[in-house]
DNA sequence: CGGCTGACGAAAA
DNA sequence: CTTTTCGCCAGCC
């Protein structure tokens, strides 16, 4: 299987599982990661994000980390804009933490792999 | 060209 | 709960 670490076939995977994230749920990092077959590329796809896309309309506040955390809330223009979207998406959220991130976690693998 | 940092993760203490 | 360590790669100084 394609084990050959390529940045670009890294990048256009991640967005296209944070593209096909369902509404009301999310995902962390390292799910990602896992699911696009590089489970220590956590950062890697934090980077990718990090750029927000540019302009890929990628739902990236959908995505946090391990813990249901939100750490870039302050990327998305400003402070809590990110939980304030992750709440319209049906996601209750709580100072940077989401709320049941147990049952809001959605694993990519399972639409992937399926 | 080397070192530090970073939207991270997981394990250990 | 906090803190530390290791791992991974890319971008910046």
């Amino acid at each position: 299987m394609k084990s050959d670490y390529d940045p670009a076939s890294f990048a256009a995977a991640v967005y296209d599982v944070v593209a096909m994230i369902p509404r009301g749920r999310a995902t962390s990092y390292g799910a990602i990661a896992r699911a696009v077959g590089h489970a220590n590329m956590s950062r890697m796809v934090g980077r990718v994000m990090g750029v927000c896309g540019e302009s890929l309309g990628l739902p990236a506040h959908r995505v946090v980390n391990s813990q249901g955390q939100l750490s870039a809330r302050e990327c998305f223009g400003a402070p809590g804009r990110m939980a304030e979207l992750l709440r319209d998406d049906g996601v209750e959220v709580v100072g940077n933490r989401i709320v049941g991130w147990r049952k809001v976690f959605w694993d990519p693998s399972e639409e992937i792999n399926i």
